[in-house]
DNA sequence: TTGTAGGCGTTATCAA
DNA sequence: TTGATAACGCCTACAA
């Protein structure tokens, strides 16, 4: 016991160190460093004692130490456009878990879709040599750009799914989206179609959804008819929407112009689908109303949304698989990896 | 530029170092070094070349190299019990950015209410020299306790508040939530009022209201009544509730045992909103429902749900600027700052 | 399988 | 206000 002589450093955390640890085992540091990286490469005795030492002396790996040493550590950056939304969470959550799994730790930061604070994030997390750095969709500025190509870690684009560019990719296509919506209508009989854009300008996603949207109309030899809301809150634009395109009927003689219709999100095919409600509107007979994104809510509304659900949670746990094997943490997979397209889930419910 | 020569290195992350910047700009490292952390500490001409440099590297501080010689880096841990409930993302939300706001990174992983787990993510963060941790609730294992007492660094906890701990606390009092919903009750005149409890043991959150609930109902002569569901989902167990309460008037001469029901959560009072519609029970008139949480969708339902809603971005918002300013990064106001107790709001809805 | 030497990029300490 | 020097705790490279 009082060989635990304390030399009292001027400097330095407290805790216990590898040396701390390698002098009680009575080893060399060097392989207490390697029973902590890979126990299978140091002898069974050695083992034991390393073991004993680090326990008695509640040794916790300083992983600063470690990141500086080998000029990465075993962090990953994520940047998500929000935290709080109904979108993105389940990815941070299966993102984060499946890290940890592997012992890397997860940096969060959130972007609200500006490629500013995107850059910015990103500019700091570089500061932490993260072993790879997560982005959501594959539009980014500059600045961005050049960070994450000179970085020289693996990168993953999330969300979306852009094939020709550099950086791992694993999302979907909301291209397909779109026309998986427009199928589903068409399939039921309905012809007058329309989409409801997001009022919110820059939600480019939503804007390859109604572009799938649209090619289908086509395809049919349908008029396509993209409604554009001015409202700013999600719930009024749907109001506002569902107000033009279906209640709209003032002068009596025409029919409104649709009977189906296709909503950017969830938000606002709700909105939409409280003010059919209160107008007495049946539903989806007089309108049929999709959605997307499959909010908790949704399942919830009278009648229950009928909606595409993206596929958030397997988004986040594939995007950490792959980086895990880019890091040689997992065995690489035969074949490409790079491309990682997923499907999304049309879930029938009431409303359409 | 042919100034630029790469001294080839044979480690290292390639990227440009405070050295680097110190000698373009022609000063001691350990002057650009103070220029980045406080810049008023270097006369304006250094600064100026220090700049220079900086911007004409893309000097990226490297944090971990600052973290290992500072022994506690820029990085928060924060452990929740899961990111993508609809409790907890706000909180998460407005800690980061806050933290972020000062140049600090946030740290996340999640407990999902595991005692273990939350041990193994807290010493997992203490490998990165944290410069402070928050946790969520107050009850942690031993071995957990003594990680945070023995760590030298803040730590809160959150959602939650007992005044006598020793960590900075920012929460709210789930006895006051469950006396501010009967209180609300009694005072529209219902008297049969029941508690339906979570389903999941060990929601130790929930007993605090149903116990706040029963001092109420007590303090005006009134029965507690607290049912517990068995179903396992949140809206089955809200439905079965609904059905011992107020639709089990099966024998068609006794009232149903209650005319109020205050839940749990929102999940649960949203289960029982449906069924009560479904069953054409006219609510609020013979059910007044009230629940916890005011989810995304408590204000979509029919008739919309009055609920409770925890100050979830305030308490993120509020453990990022205790411990800023325990960091010395923001000034200390006056007063003892450890005991941040917030209220819950009652939103007042069509179902209560 | 084990050990020695030295460096990773920054900041604390001390002196000027 | 500025700078030289020595940690910080671990890991890579190389040797035994």
């Amino acid at each position: 016991m009082s060989e635990q002589n304390t030399p009292r450093k001027r400097r330095g955390s407290g805790r216990a160190t590898i040396h701390d640890v390698a002098r009680l085992a009575e080893v060399g540091s060097i392989t207490a460093s390697r029973y902590f990286s890979d126990p299978s490469r140091v002898g069974q005795e050695r083992s034991a004692r390393i073991a004993a030492a680090a326990k008695q002396l509640a040794y916790v790996p300083n992983m600063v130490a470690g990141g500086l040493a080998s000029s990465h550590g075993r962090v990953v950056g994520m940047v998500i456009p929000n935290i709080s939304g109904p979108i993105f969470a389940p990815t941070i959550q299966s993102f984060s878990d499946t890290l940890n799994r592997h012992g890397y730790q997860l940096l969060l930061a959130s972007s609200y879709f500006s490629a500013k604070q995107e850059e910015s994030a990103v500019r700091a997390f570089l500061g932490w040599s993260p072993a790879a750095l997560v982005v959501t969709g594959r539009f980014h500025n500059r600045t961005t750009e050049k960070l994450l190509a000179t970085a020289g870690i693996p990168v993953v684009e999330t969300w979306d799914y852009a094939p020709r560019r550099k950086p791992i990719q694993v999302g979907y296509s909301n291209h397909a989206v779109g026309e998986q919506a427009a199928r589903y209508l068409v399939k039921k009989g309905y012809r007058r179609i329309a989409f409801v854009q997001n009022s919110l300008a820059g939600d480019l996603s939503a804007v390859d959804r109604s572009d799938g949207y649209a090619a289908v109309m086509r395809e049919h030899g349908l008029e396509p008819h993209i409604y554009v809301p001015t409202a700013a809150a999600p719930f009024d634009a749907g109001r506002q929407a569902m107000e033009a395109l279906s209640l709209a009927n003032g002068s009596g003689k025409r029919p409104p112009p649709a009977d189906a219709i296709i909503f950017a999100n969830d938000n606002l095919a709700a909105g939409a689908l409280l003010s059919g409600q209160r107008a007495g509107l049946r539903m989806p007979e007089q309108c049929a109303i999709v959605g997307f994104g499959d909010y908790a809510f949704s399942s919830l509304l009278l009648p229950s949304l009928t909606t595409i659900r993206p596929p958030g949670r397997e988004i986040g746990e594939i995007a950490a698989l792959r980086i895990l094997e880019q890091l040689g943490v997992l065995p690489a997979p035969e074949g490409d990896t790079r491309l990682n397209l997923l499907e999304c889930e049309l879930i029938e419910r009431e409303s359409a």
